[in-house]
DNA sequence: ATGAAAGCGCTAACAT
DNA sequence: ATGTTAGCGCTTTCAT
């Protein structure tokens, strides 16, 4: 699909006549091979510059070179998490001269390793998999099975994996039981959890900080990703007059469950605490301003590129490069109204 | 950066041996070519089962055939528009079979005609650029100028272009007015604008209402593209009883005037009328429901991929498939109070 | 309907 | 320090 025909474009050989070496120093000239006096090296750099030349990729990855591209496989870009965690993917990415690509999922089907393989450019491509549900979960431990060394995940869940070098991700866990006690402390005798689909972490932590508490948790109430979910699933949980404080899956549910308060004529923070997750930029301008967790999902996508990185190329460990979750509270929490 | 060694991958010459046929005869199978005997056809069907082949996608677009692949140049890939018309592009471009890429740009720098196409994985490589801000909109028309046949763009203004056929915009100048207009016939004596950096359609829009109905359009309100900056920046506007509508050139920039608007104690929409753009998925649950305008961005980025592909393939110019811009009317608006 | 030969642009090995 | 020779896996011709 080279379409926009015209004459053909400048290879490695029209370069190494202009400059009067073979093609292969220019090769050398283009990797940045120590062994090419300056002179030389001066000299192609310029019959390139002239000539407008661009390295072939696909030639370059046929005859073995890196191919230095990622797949990010995820099923739903639009997410604000994933949409971040891409960006932080792609900002390393580039600073590395690898290309990304980006592959989305249907969240409703289930894929076959083969499937799976086939959305990567070729065998044993690079890949990262934003993993925040069954779908993307199984996607990172077929491919992770099918090629340890060429694929690294992030993820907020699954904890049994929580060490492996392969998987980033963040302690929502911890933050989620800091939030809960936060909530506790304030005087509320129960926190409830509105869960997004699959999130292990986040509800682990909650019932962790409950328990820690000699309470006994009620069943989380288990809701879509939509805002719109959200406000259906919490409905009867807002009309509920004893319940005086949610937690909640991400930010979106959170809002969800604002909605969803306000219609049912409770306010918020004085008959009903909300908390979110993820600090959308939305958050701190909402009315009332969202309390919630800043995560670092940006940070979290540069360190799968680096890790990546390391594992390809064999670099050392890149040191953990993002923030670490953090309760931010302001204006939808407060004590219960006595 | 194949990485993952393991045992070299199959090639269409284990497939030719195990199917007891030449490799020519196989890629005429993976290529759907006609003329292959059905018996030999599905031997070979087989035997790329058995094996697991998988073209290489380098090796291909390296003997000429069709690459296959889009990339899509953007500034950034958080905000809701540009997300969910990635998305659009992705769903229509993995149905053709094209593979995506992603190239995200600093707003804040210059590049020039070289950079750009270093950020295709190819000479005359198939680009879509997600337009809406001078950096986008400078590189839609160097890469289109450079690459006719392989270049299409989205965006929301330059009337100018608006009908040239690779250049998918949706009307938001037209929306801009009807939703001026509904603010004047409820009985607003005037509408001041919050800009959006760079977008002319809707700037235009507005003030082609307020001109025909004989009133002068105040000047507009420049605002970054964060709620934090919309927040700012109407500040002063929200403080001035005199304004009681006000049309925001999107919807992150309608929650920064609300907030701003709850800050300095005016009521929405009894002292103050705002309208959005883009209706994001919070915008219907916000608290009140915002009024906006649905851009369905996701059917024009496929839009723009299928007009792509009619370039690249020379198939029959596709028909549009998104939705017109509509107004939607929530509970920020409303008439003045007299 | 099928096969054989040539070559895409590049890098890796081996020269020198 | 530089040049020469092979191929990478595939699609094109061009045969048969």
């Amino acid at each position: 699909m080279s379409a926009a025909a015209g004459p053909r474009p400048v290879s490695i050989f029209d370069v190494a006549k202009r400059a009067g070496v073979s093609h292969q120093t220019v090769s050398r000239v283009i990797n940045d091979a120590p062994q090419v006096a300056a002179a030389t090296r001066a000299k192609v750099k310029d019959a390139i510059a002239e000539l407008g030349y661009r390295p072939n990729r696909s030639a370059r990855a046929l005859a073995g070179g890196a191919l230095k591209s990622v797949t990010v496989l995820t099923t739903d870009t639009s997410l604000y998490g994933t949409a971040e965690t891409l960006r932080g993917i792609e900002d390393a990415a580039r600073a590395a001269g690898f290309s990304v690509l980006v592959s989305v999922m249907d969240p409703d089907q289930a894929y076959s390793e083969a499937d799976l393989l086939g959305r990567l450019p070729h065998d044993g491509a690079a890949a990262i998999v934003i993993a925040h549900d069954e779908t993307t979960v199984r996607a990172m431990r077929a491919l992770h099975e099918r090629q340890p060394g060429a694929t690294v995940a992030t993820c907020g869940e699954h904890q049994e994996d929580r060490d492996a070098d392969w998987l980033i991700s963040l302690d929502d866990r911890t933050v989620a039981a800091r939030a809960t006690r936060y909530l506790l402390d304030m005087g509320h005798r129960q926190v409830h959890y509105l869960a997004i689909p699959g999130t292990a972490g986040r509800r682990t932590g909650w019932s962790d900080a409950l328990a820690a508490a000699g309470i006994t948790a009620p069943a989380a109430v288990e809701s879509g990703w939509s805002v719109a979910a959200a406000a259906e699933a919490a409905t009867a949980l807002v009309a509920d007059p004893a319940v005086t404080a949610i937690l909640c899956g991400n930010d979106d549910l959170a809002f969800g469950v604002l909605h969803a308060a306000h219609r049912a004529g409770r306010a918020v923070p004085g008959d009903l605490s909300v908390i979110g997750f993820d600090d959308y930029p939305l958050a701190a301008y909402h009315v009332p301003p969202l309390t919630t967790v800043d995560l670092d999902f940006r940070g979290v996508g540069r360190g799968a590129f680096e890790r990546l990185r390391a594992m390809l190329e064999g670099g050392p460990d890149p040191r953990p490069s993002w923030r670490s979750p953090e309760l931010i509270v302001r204006e939808t929490s407060g004590p219960p109204r006595q």
